[in-house]
DNA sequence: ATAATTTTGTTTGTGTACTAATAGTACTGT
DNA sequence: ACAGTACTATTAGTACACAAACAAAATTAT
């Protein structure tokens, strides 16, 4: 990169990484119409673990934990997750999947994977890795 | 990729986009807490052209018509920016940066191809390049 | 055991981001 | 000229996302 470019806003990589997220989420909805992409991959990660804290669930999916409280509190209206004080540990909130909620996510699951796919459908399996390994290294 | 993955969240574009976006906004704003990414967008771009109105600005910023009118709002609020309505449409609303505004974007600038710079840090110069170009496709 | 610290969860406030509905203005075709 | 269409901006509602301040509970350090 040559350090003398004038700032070209459409070059900068949080410019580009905010159109791509935007794209992304729009293919989401259209595909996953029940569940917005941040309450599905909540769902998706307790119904991996089968239980968790609030906390937990937060750090695992990268929600502080305001946006955590907001979304499990929409799972939960919807009867998607339990939640329930922890005996032996009293600040503790613990979240379960419901029955619905599994079921749900069972359902959407494929339809994920499929999102993940048409939005990198411009590129090649071997770009898709290099794509996905660059970002990570990101974090 | 193999079809028989099971589904990890870990590894769908759209968790790994947003955690790095996360990042980005968190550089972003430690280097440059006068502003947000989305409103130095807008300011910048703004600056570039002149002068827009307010749906262009937004269309060459990629943001829908309430987010710009949102953002419009709080630059015009710190005096940052100005607003018209055109004579010759009555529809539009005329922007133009102010002194102010100008004043900052300048000061701005550097800080944020500082901004890029840190976020692309774990990156080599053609590791940048790649991954800029495969976001870019992405849109 | 008590004081200091850490952890967990809640609340408030600000700022994107999108949808849908509304209204005024401008343009197009007949 | 006028009807239909398109464009621009506003408003209301929902949903992340983060910071800061708070309270309650648990852990630790002395």
């Amino acid at each position: 990169m040559d350090k003398s470019d004038p700032y070209v806003l459409e070059r900068q990589i949080g410019f580009v990484m905010r159109r791509a997220v935007q794209r992304h989420i729009a293919i989401f909805s259209a595909l996953i119409p029940e569940m917005t992409p941040t309450q599905f991959a909540a769902l998706a990660k307790l119904c991996e673990l089968g239980q968790a804290s609030q906390n937990e669930l937060g750090r695992l999916t990268s929600m502080d934990v305001a946006t955590i409280k907001g979304v499990v509190d929409r799972l939960r209206a919807r009867s998607l997750i339990n939640s329930a004080p922890l005996e032996s540990d009293k600040r503790r909130l613990m979240l379960t999947p419901t029955r619905k909620g599994r079921a749900l996510y069972r359902k959407c699951a494929p339809q994920a994977a499929e999102v993940t796919r048409q939005t990198l459908a411009p590129l090649g399996d071997e770009e898709h890795r290099q794509l996905l390994q660059l970002l990570e290294r990101l974090t």
